[in-house]
DNA sequence: GGTGATTTCGAAAACGTTTTCGATTTAGAA
DNA sequence: TTCTAAATCGAAAACGTTTTCGAAATCACC
């Protein structure tokens, strides 16, 4: 192993270091001539700058953390493409990390990254959080925080987000419209902000037509690994509530489970039953019907999470204030089969 | 923003740096009463090493490098969870770089993880390697590298497979004793390792079971984002070939792509004609009828890729040989509905 | 109280850069 | 020639640790 350091190509060429790195660097204090023999001895030498060196240095790392609550699937897969892409192009290395949904996960990966000294962390919260002192306090340690996905109102840092209850709004407003009547809502469990607010979405739709919210109708979905919870909770709605006409489901997956004991037992869909779905998950055109849901950017939140981040570094750098900015990213129907007649 | 270092640890207590960093590791030359002032004062004060300056001194990250080739979906994401799982468990971070089926890309990527200095690589050729220099350059340089599903045999580092040839023998000859005669094969494009061993299981198995091989029976679909692939190549084999009675498909995503046509065209899966897929893909439950297919071990083989890697770094650490590993992991066969009658 | 062993601590070097600031040399002008 | 300004370089400090090695202090024992 023959790691070529400052001081070998200095020794090489009877100059000092100081010289050898402004040269590399483009110092206008160094002549042309020994520039040129500097950058030439360092290309035969194949020299490469040790960054654990100049992080140590510079202070920076050029280097992100990600924290994300769930298994690389689906969704979150989209948004670490969008990660990845535009950390590569503005010349940032990530680190990801999983929570797997556990709070004290989230604050130890949190504090792991800070002490790794990244300059800065997106990071989508887990399901049992709901203490946000740990993030204040990166924030407080000048890396620059911003939330994505799964966010807190509370914490002062940077989002970008889907408006969730809109999103369920437009959805429910649109079984509405197409005449359906009596429609059920499979929500998923009590804590996490999504599932709140596509519960409120849905609720809020019905009253603005007149439809009366009924408690009944709402079924807990709350294991968001495979599509059972969605096939019993059809079973069960279908034995307690024969006369509904339209599902709208919190996830793609949910969805999938109640189309497929549909279909199985013989449940027409949509004709008895409208099914909507939420995330576009690619298996929501394999399934049969396909799916009606909500396309969620999950590319695009990646892709403007990175860059918000990115953009408040620099200006910690520059000790310009940072001001955060929450992005709310459009969320539209994207009608198939499994709700028009 | 007040970050604490040892030296302000030891001014408070009125000591040195040096015994505070002992007290901290648990060095045997300090005494009791200033190791327990010590750790009580890191605890108020908040201490984290800075680990840049660790890495610098100790000449070792804990951090791993990660190359895959393609975007984040299906097979890599399991792999990417099985690497993350293993890594933390080791006490590892992970960085992750995608080379878009780039060699220029994967080769500039391999340079960046050694110059940020990351313990070993972890990677998984593009389609369009065929120069090995850089990854030998990267352990002539003491970082280890080990390989994963597309690797190439020529290079010498461990590597983590299944064994493409065999499954895809085993998945016809299946398809063979289950009483298929005339069995086709969409296979994928020409350069990937994978996709000749597939086909070459395909037609050594058809060979070894008396059935004479007939290239005309063989598609070839080189776009994997989406089904269309599939789709298209059904409708034309059965326009050419209206006689089959099975295919082999290289991958879920085209066989999914078959049985949508085959669905929306009246043709009756597994009656008419069987489908037989590979990888086990969420998906491949999803779709009607539910698809046989081959299993492909993608969490583990991140974890048994993981678990090589860091005991090579120990053994470079160590000064000990190391000696590397063809682990080849089994695939078995996920009996489903599209190929029992 | 003297000897040697043991315990406890700290000075200093090292990891490989970057950057400040002063020193030296050269060029230009008088 | 002398003086000033510009061009070119390098010594040294700094980033925050870890670890070696020697020094000082304590102890045990006679």
């Amino acid at each position: 192993m023959n790691d070529t350091k400052l001081i070998d190509i200095a020794s090489a060429l009877g100059i000092s270091v100081t010289t050898v790195s402004k040269a590399l660097k483009g110092y206008t204090d160094i002549s042309k001539s020994t520039r040129a023999k500097v950058i030439e001895m360092a290309e035969t030498m194949n020299y490469m700058p040790n960054s654990v060196a100049v992080n140590l240095r510079t202070n920076e790392t050029k280097t992100i953390g990600v924290i994300i609550p769930a298994t690389v699937h689906h969704f979150f897969s989209s948004v670490l493409n969008g990660i990845l892409e535009e950390a590569e192009k503005r010349g940032y290395l990530v680190i990801i990390l999983q929570s797997n949904e556990k709070y004290e996960m989230e604050k130890k990966q949190l504090a792991l990254l800070i002490q790794k000294r990244v300059d800065g962390v997106l990071m989508s919260l887990s399901n049992e959080t709901d203490d946000f002192s740990h993030i204040n306090e990166a924030i407080r340690k000048n890396t620059p925080v911003v939330l994505f996905d799964k966010i807190a109102k509370r914490v002062e840092c940077s989002k970008v987000v889907i408006n969730d209850a809109k999103a369920a709004y437009d959805a429910v407003t649109y079984l509405i419209n197409k005449g359906y009547k009596k429609i059920a809502h499979f929500r998923g469990s009590y804590v996490p902000q999504n599932s709140i607010d596509r519960f409120l979405g849905y609720k809020r739709a019905l009253e603005a037509h007149g439809i009366e919210y009924d408690s009944k109708l709402v079924y807990v979905c709350d294991n968001n690994t495979d599509f059972e919870d969605g096939y019993e909770n059809a079973q069960k709605i279908m034995n307690e509530h024969p006369d509904i006409d339209a599902i709208f489901a919190i996830t793609d997956l949910v969805a999938i489970g109640i189309i497929k004991y549909f279909n199985e037992a013989g449940i027409k869909t949509p004709d008895q039953v409208a099914v909507f779905g939420f995330s576009n998950w690619f298996m929501s055109t394999v399934i049969s019907p396909k799916l009606t849901t909500i396309d969620q950017p999950g590319f695009e939140m990646g892709h403007t999470a990175v860059s918000i981040l990115i953009d408040e570094i620099a200006d910690i750098k520059e000790h310009k204030p940072v001001v955060h900015q929450i992005i709310e990213l459009p969320t539209r129907i994207i009608e198939r089969e499994s709700t028009v007649k």
